[in-house]
DNA sequence: GACCAGGCACATC
DNA sequence: GATGTGCATGGT
């Protein structure tokens, strides 16, 4: 385990070198980890978590971007609005009819207990707060750890397609490791620092969109002296 | 025109 | 439980 702290941390300064700090979503970095974003920051990054699905961010901005335009970026606009309305403003993310349906789910649970309060939505406990947040249909295991992570500041490990990739690529998991496990290799074998695992996770995705599609392009890659054998 | 992007739910076997 | 499919836009 201790070796595989090393190798994790060895692989986070190389990202970090080639990359620098990514800045995902309002970042947390200057900031105390305990202090919470402003309620408006912290729904846009609830709101982005679910509609970059399967998406390109660049697409998801142009719909965030129109739900602020619009004044239609708080809890009780989209409590109050059909899922057709919300769809209109977030086209450019695709999946808009599933993702308005899956918008209004989270709202109705944020509003379920504390009104139009995200804040209170989100100051609960990790474990609780991924609970509900699991319980709620069109949010997975990725969405509801970026939330978590990046607009309630709270240390849980955002896994998804790029860190399974690489770290299969580099000899730490194998391709039957579920998401659960592979959550745990890294909250165990981390210092438990939300500003750490907020960046780490963003730098996998570096390196994920730069050198990891459409196939392995691995020259240049920060990360190629860490594969297997080769160190 | 094909492929890809910061997934998820549901149906089927 | 594993695998396949629908959802949809915009950039390369």
């Amino acid at each position: 385990m201790k070796g595989t702290r090393r190798k994790l941390m060895a692989m986070y300064r190389a990202m970090r070198k080639r990359f620098g700090h990514q800045h995902w979503w309002p970042t947390f970095a200057d900031r105390p980890a305990d202090a919470p974003l402003p309620p408006e920051a912290a729904l846009e990054v609830c709101v982005g978590a679910i509609l970059t699905q399967n998406t390109n961010w660049g697409n998801v901005q142009r719909a965030i971007a129109n739900l602020i335009a619009g004044g239609c970026m708080s809890v009780g606009w989209l409590h109050a609005k059909p899922p057709a309305a919300i769809a209109r403003l977030i086209r450019s993310a695709g999946y808009f009819n599933v993702k308005a349906r899956r918008l209004k789910n989270f709202i109705a649970a944020v509003h379920k207990n504390h009104g139009n309060d995200i804040e209170g939505f989100l100051a609960r406990g990790v474990a609780e707060l991924r609970g509900g947040l699991l319980a709620v249909s069109g949010i997975g295991p990725e969405t509801a750890d970026s939330i978590i992570l990046y607009a309630a500041g709270k240390a849980t490990f955002v896994v998804d397609a790029y860190t399974r990739r690489i770290l299969s690529r580099h000899g730490l998991i194998d391709g039957g490791w579920s998401y659960d496990e592979i959550k745990e290799l890294f909250e165990s074998s981390l210092p438990a620092d939300v500003h750490l695992w907020n960046d780490y996770h963003a730098q996998l995705v570096a390196v994920g969109k730069n050198f990891c599609r459409p196939v392995a392009r691995c020259k240049g890659c920060p990360l190629v002296r860490f594969r297997r054998g080769n160190q």
